[in-house]
DNA sequence: ATTTTTATTGACTATTTAGTCGATTATGAC
DNA sequence: GTCATAATCGACTAAATAGTCAATAAAAAT
């Protein structure tokens, strides 16, 4: 029956997750995954190639989450400035309510790594997402404007948000972080606009 | 002789530091760091403990240049808003002088580490880089503004410029990346600035 | 020049880990 | 209930890696 082997792929992704943002992708083992999620070690390889393969699967699902949350809003944004606020909250939301595949996203190996053999593989989900953000102001700018750049823009945006919160986490409680957020979204997107040129 | 001790360390300091760049802390092997400095793999156990000794005394050593192009200016920046632009600066300097240090520092496992055992021993170097910022940041203030305020906008100089960089690298060329930097630090400098209540 | 001290070496052992595969168990059809 | 199929298991092999240590070489002291 399918059911059961889903359920099997479900918790493997799960214990996957969990280890990759507890110990980094590199640390981790594939036993320590199969112990955590409670299956003999050959069952992971029925499901997956190898470890790998399951990375780039949780990459995956983590920036269609987070595309999920930059595209998820009541009303349109009316203006630009609402829209990167929006996206600011969207990041944070999601660094929130998902804080393991925010740390799995955002572990420097996955974002660096320059000599890879599955570069392409895993460069494909980050770059979706940047073309996510590029498309979703691009909607409030002139088609003239440089794509150039709209990538930069989306680029700042990423790497505020990332940076900031990986940084804020060595050195501030969880509670710090979130009144930090605040004060310094408002004053961002005024930057973020003054770069525009809006 | 103590000369050739020494030279051996400083080879096998570079050669850690550039496979570490290059393939990420956690897949460096102590094989790939001997054969890159030329010596043998049992050298490097005379001059550091194991592999993540050899860590500790690379991040110590990337957070003190990166605190030297800090304290480096040749006249007291004036205003607050000088001393942000310089912070700035000497972070942009330090990441294209020093892209294997700049790469070290950056790696997610090191900033997010939040379960291991030599967690103490390398968050030390951070917090250190942190509190610099703050002292150089604190000159300009009020001494009641109130200290989390400062760790925070610590947070954000750092999170912005490590995370910025961390994204345009894989989105950009070197010289956009160069060319992204210049309009964004203004604008993000006046935000701080906001921030502050300046 | 000889001895002592210091530094280096790389073959070796022990350990860890990835990945395989035949045995075993669960599930659904009949 | 019996059989066929799908899913799981975990002991096993092969490979990679960390860390050791007796032998060797270089440097310094005498």
């Amino acid at each position: 029956m399918q059911k059961r082997a889903k359920r099997t792929r479900k918790k493997l992704k799960k214990a996957a997750l969990d280890v990759f943002a507890e110990k980094s992708v590199d640390a981790a083992t594939v036993e320590e995954i199969t112990e955590k999620a409670d299956v003999g070690k050959g069952t992971l390889y029925e499901h997956f190639a190898d470890k790998e393969d399951i990375v780039i699967k949780l990459v995956e699902d983590a920036v269609n989450h987070l595309i999920g949350y930059i595209r998820s809003y009541d009303s349109a944004p009316e203006m630009l400035e609402d829209m990167l606020e929006h996206l600011l909250n969207a990041h944070y939301s999601f660094s929130v309510d998902s804080r393991e595949e925010f740390l799995l996203l955002f572990q420097g190996k996955l974002l660096l790594r320059l000599e890879s053999d599955t570069f392409d593989e895993l460069e494909e989900p980050y770059l979706r997402y940047l073309g996510e953000i590029e498309d979703q102001i691009s909607t409030y700018l002139s088609p003239r404007i440089d794509p150039l750049k709209i990538r930069r823009l989306a680029c700042a945006v990423a790497g505020f948000v990332f940076g900031f919160f990986s940084f804020a986490m060595i050195g501030m409680s969880e509670e710090e972080v979130e009144s930090s957020v605040k004060p310094l979204r408002r004053t961002f997107v005024k930057s973020l606009c003054t770069f525009l040129g809006w």
